[in-house]
RNA sequence: CGCGGGAUGGAGCAGUCUGGUAGCUCGUCGGGCUCAUAACCCGAAGGUCGUUGGUUCAAAUCCUUCUCCCGCAACCA
């Protein structure tokens, strides 16, 4: 059946390091709705790819020592193994480094620029020299370089702005009539209300600061701003010309049906996006699907801790469906989910070991002990089955809906549900009992339910996890295995045999055998990979002893009024030196934890102003890695004492 | 008062837009069954739906007060 083309992409992943199960997550969601779509007969084109420009790029292949394409080249094959390993079936795989986006996104820039919409202008700020760098005068502190603390002086720089004003009210009017457009519609409100209402500012698009990027090819010194060479990539790969000589690809897909992407970066695909393709006279993406984060459970995923989570350990414990499995049913629609490696455990066993494997395992059994694994459909017809079956042929109905709504979670409980009622339905009609009986006729008909309505949830369970639904249907032996097959019931062949000896789907996990194997093995793996250090340059004694530390005892601390992360402290330095000190330390030390302590302190630096209160000194700390960790740097000597 | 999200039986969530007997999964307890991966099926216990006040015949749902949590922003000398 012919629905039409579906264009799905996904947020192209930025090529800084190899990416968590949160990253992936949104390319299995992505997945799992590009196929679903291919089975329903539209003709999808799903795209992903690697976003490989910026400064942090440029940084990060330095520090590695190598040249930013090597880097970038490295990372987008590390990307695209794990894309691989999760069976993700994309149509196109795009880089933001390939010669065909980086001349396109040149000829979109050119094209903004003779238009008017993009002009160029000075950058107004204050710049701090050593830095070099840009502040606001809000960023700045006490009218000094938040960084260094050195002055700041005004100056002005070339840079290209993109007038997005001009488009603000065409876009707001936009985003009110069509609610579909923002997904889920509560983030609508928050772009709205944050970034349209108040006013768009015009957005610096260019940048002179560093190279890694696609050069304005007018105007050699400047390269496009990332933003506006990463969205292009939704257009680039499919041959968008803005001269208007298209390719057949564009003609073809574009608008794209939906943009899947984290909630983190609704705003540029929600207003920069769409006010670009204003600019460049194109219809705008159908809608954008702002997706949750799936979180660890306890916390933010750090590597000192050990709690980060990587695909392709999840899968080399559990195997690939399992996984997707549970990033596609554990994920609410609109709010971040948690993973944790007893959730996993406890969702294989429950939902894939308990209701799906046992199920699929005990029918082709009976079919086997009692039929030789023959398939047949018996005369006898009894009002149980009339509720099975309804629920076999309504199921594909729902699974539908919820995906049409994008509720990819709910989708799959839907199949679930079915699962559930098949086992409940062995029990209603004990086949082994109707075995005993003799009443082989009857028994025909309750195993052909069975294994027709387990056809039936394969067929739409393979969406989200291809493997197994091609596992059971396999098993079944059946060559019934398109959506069209689940229209009506009893599509299932008489006369083919199961499988002999069915294969564990997915076998029951013992969750404290498991932990421990885990633990063992992170325990192991730490030893080998000491965690990176970053080293700075050597200095000399000279250097070291510029510094005045001494020992000050804390009199008093209280919490900055205008800060969370800052505390005030009056700190007695000896000889009547009393300082008022301020740190931000305040998510690891409470005031009345600071009072009292005798503390090494940093008594010659040069004062500032922080949010408005002077601090005369630095408290010292240490602190592990990931900043989770602090502890004062504590010296038992008398106040005044001299550290070196 | 910077912006936003959240608070529902032991755990995780749905329900809130469009008021009308509080639902799902896991866990616990009791029972059933034996085809199956100690699995499956049935039943039970357990919630004054964060707090205050209001609107209403009726509030988890609408309005209001406060508290706590989580993002973002700010900030980390």
């Amino acid at each position: 059946m012919d629905r039409g083309k579906y264009y799905i992409t996904t947020a192209i992943a930025y090529t800084s390091g190899k990416p968590h199960i949160g990253n992936t997550y949104e390319i299995i969601l992505s997945d799992a709705i590009a196929r679903y779509r291919r089975k329903q007969g539209y003709d999808v084109f799903f795209q992903t790819g690697t976003d490989e420009h910026g400064q942090k790029i440029e940084e990060k292949a330095k520090e590695a020592g190598v040249s930013p394409q090597e880097y970038v080249d490295a990372v987008a094959e590390v990307i695209k193994e794990n894309y691989k390993l999760m069976n993700i079936d994309y149509d196109y795989f795009i880089r933001t480094t390939d010669d065909y986006h980086v001349k396109t996104v040149q000829k979109i820039f050119k094209k903004l620029y003779d238009q008017g919409d993009i002009y160029k202008g000075k950058y107004e700020g204050l710049y701090c020299t050593p830095c070099e760098s840009f502040w606001t005068e809000s960023q700045l502190v006490d009218g000094k370089c938040p960084d260094c603390g050195r002055p700041v002086k005004k100056a002005t720089e070339e840079a290209y702005f993109f007038n997005l004003q001009k488009y603000a009210q065409r876009l707001i009017d936009h985003i009110e009539s069509h609610p579909e457009f923002i997904q889920p519609e509560s983030r609508k409100n928050e772009m709205i209300n944050n970034f349209l209402k108040p006013g768009l500012q015009d957005l610096c698009v260019s940048r002179s600061t560093f190279t890694w990027g696609v050069p304005v090819d007018f105007d050699k010194k400047h390269v496009v701003y990332v933003w506006i060479d990463a969205l292009s990539n939704y257009i680039t790969s499919l041959g968008y010309d803005p001269d208007g000589n298209h390719g057949e690809k564009y003609k073809k897909y574009w608008p794209a049906d939906v943009h899947i992407i984290g909630k983190d970066i609704l705003r540029f695909h929600t207003i920069y996006w769409p006010i670009m393709l204003m600019a460049l006279g194109e219809p705008l993406p159908k809608q954008v699907f702002g997706h949750p984060w799936l979180l660890v459970g306890d916390g933010k995923m750090s590597k000192s801790k050990g709690n980060v989570i990587y695909a392709d350990e999840l899968v080399h414990y559990f195997g690939v469906d399992a996984v997707r499995y549970f990033c596609l049913s554990e994920m609410p629609f609109a709010q971040d989910g948690t993973i944790t490696w007893e959730l996993m455990i406890e969702r294989i066993n429950s939902d894939l070991a308990n209701v799906l494997g046992n199920l699929v395992n005990r029918t082709i059994s009976m079919t086997n002990k009692y039929f030789d694994g023959v398939v047949n459909k018996g005369q006898s017809e009894e009002e149980v089955d009339k509720e099975l079956i309804a629920l076999a042929l309504d199921t594909p109905k729902k699974v539908e809906k919820k995906m049409d709504e994008l509720r990819v979670g709910d989708a799959i409980s839907e199949i679930f549900t079915l699962l559930k009622r098949c086992n409940k339905y062995i029990d209603e009609t004990t086949p082994w009992t109707l075995a005993k009986e003799g009443k082989m006729d009857r028994l025909s008909t309750v195993l052909y339910n069975l294994l027709e309505s387990i056809r039936i949830a394969a067929i739409q369970l393979s969406a989200f996890l291809p493997e197994t639904g091609d596992k059971i249907l396999n098993a079944l032996n059946t060559q019934q295995r398109s959506f069209e097959s689940c229209e009506t019931f009893g599509n299932l062949e008489c006369g083919i045999k199961v499988a002999e000896k069915p294969e564990i789907l997915f076998a029951r996990i013992d969750e404290k055998e498991m932990l421990e194997r885990i633990a063992a093995d992170h325990a192991a793996s730490k030893k080998e990979e000491p965690v990176k250090e970053e080293k700075k340059e050597e200095i000399t004694f000279d250097d070291f002893s510029k510094l005045e530390l001494k020992v000050g005892e804390v009199l008093s601390c209280e919490k900055h009024p205008k800060a969370d992360r800052l505390l005030v402290s009056q700190i007695d330095c000896g000889n009547g030196d009393v300082r008022q000190i301020v740190s931000g330390i305040a998510d690891h030390f409470t005031p009345e934890d600071m009072k009292g302590k005798k503390v090494i302190v940093v008594t010659n630096l040069k004062p500032a102003k922080l949010r408005g209160v002077e601090s005369q000194g630095m408290i010292l700390v240490g602190e592990t890695a990931d900043n989770e960790k602090l502890a004062l740097a504590l010296c038992d000597l008398p106040k005044g004492s001299i550290v070196r």
